[in-house]
DNA sequence: GGACGAGACCGCCAAG
DNA sequence: AGCTTGGCGGTCTCGT
């Protein structure tokens, strides 16, 4: 499966399946529940349409620490999911028409989320990697950073920031580093504040008194990217924040002010990120986001 | 959508 | 000995 082709075919998370093997994690399972399940329509976060599922539903399922779930649906709603979330391997002998059912709705264009285990997470600092249409994290806490991901990538960044807030977490906007470095800490502050500028390699090094190799070699330690993608990253995010906060600004001053030489580059990268063309990604988000 | 020049990435290795 | 640094160069990715 193509990831680009699937990432366009992605349909926009509206409809959750939680998927309960055998038993799962009582935290893991409270993530998809606070993010996905909770009506914050009065804040302007979509509606979506959330599910517990198993191959037996209403069969109670025992989670460790006391704690019992009894899934309501059976796997005939997973046909009607955007977002299959699969709260913890399902081994063999707990459910042997788990994967096959899984694979079938992924094959139809759904997204699914798996704990690490499934897909070999290769040796990625990061917590969490973005395979559209697989999302895998790397545990249960950083599920929540996935899951708010995912919420940022089709609903826009405004919508993720109110889910954070509401869960009193820190919005993904300033992630923690995987491996502490104070001297790329501060270059990444310092980045930050200077989207608009020339952000190579080479000035960017020197911004951080590092030569280029050790500056992508402790780059990569630290965030688990490549400093040219790490800035990508942060061009569209800043470039996303424009679209949506300042109607008024025209998509080529809106490039200009996120680093993109020009306003062809911004759209080639809204594409390939979101699947969409910057005004379109307007149109769609602009109307969500109020002062 | 394809070609091509520029730049980024990373394995390797010698040096600190 | 164990670990980090930085230069070299092949290969790949990106921007135009």
């Amino acid at each position: 499966v193509s990831p680009v082709f699937a990432a366009v075919q992605a349909r926009i998370v509206r409809n959750v399946a939680v998927l309960i093997p055998s038993t799962v994690r009582p935290f893991e399972l409270a993530v998809y529940a606070e993010v996905f399940g909770l009506d914050r329509t009065a804040d302007g976060v979509p509606a979506f349409d959330y599910a517990v599922v198993s191959e037996r539903p209403g069969v109670p399922v025992p989670l460790p620490g006391g704690l019992t779930i009894t899934p309501t649906r059976g796997l005939d709603r997973l046909a009607t999911a955007d977002l299959i979330a699969v709260a913890s391997p399902p081994s063999p002998a707990a459910g042997p028409s788990l994967v096959p059912a899984v694979r079938r709705e992924l094959d139809r264009g759904a997204r699914v989320i798996l704990a690490s285990g499934h897909f070999p997470v290769r040796d990625n600092p990061a917590r969490f990697v973005d395979e559209d249409p697989i999302f895998t994290s790397a545990g249960t806490s950083a599920t929540i950073d996935l899951c708010l991901h995912l919420v940022a990538k089709d609903h826009g960044a405004a919508v993720a920031a109110t889910i954070a807030r509401s869960m009193l977490i820190t919005p993904p906007h300033a992630p923690a580093l995987a491996r502490p470095d104070d001297d790329i800490a501060s270059l990444l502050d310092w980045a930050i504040g200077n989207l608009h500028e020339d952000l190579s390699i080479e000035v960017m090094a020197r911004q951080a008194l590092l030569s280029r190799r050790s500056l992508a070699r402790r780059f990569r330690a630290a965030t688990g990217t490549t400093p040219y993608a790490w800035v990508l990253e942060q061009r569209v995010r800043l470039a996303q924040q424009l679209l949506e906060r300042e109607p008024a600004l025209g998509v080529e001053e809106a490039a200009g002010r996120a680093g993109f030489s020009s306003a062809a580059l911004l759209r080639q990268h809204f594409q390939r990120r979101f699947g969409c063309s910057p005004t379109q990604y307007r149109a769609r988000f602009a109307p969500l986001s109020r002062g």
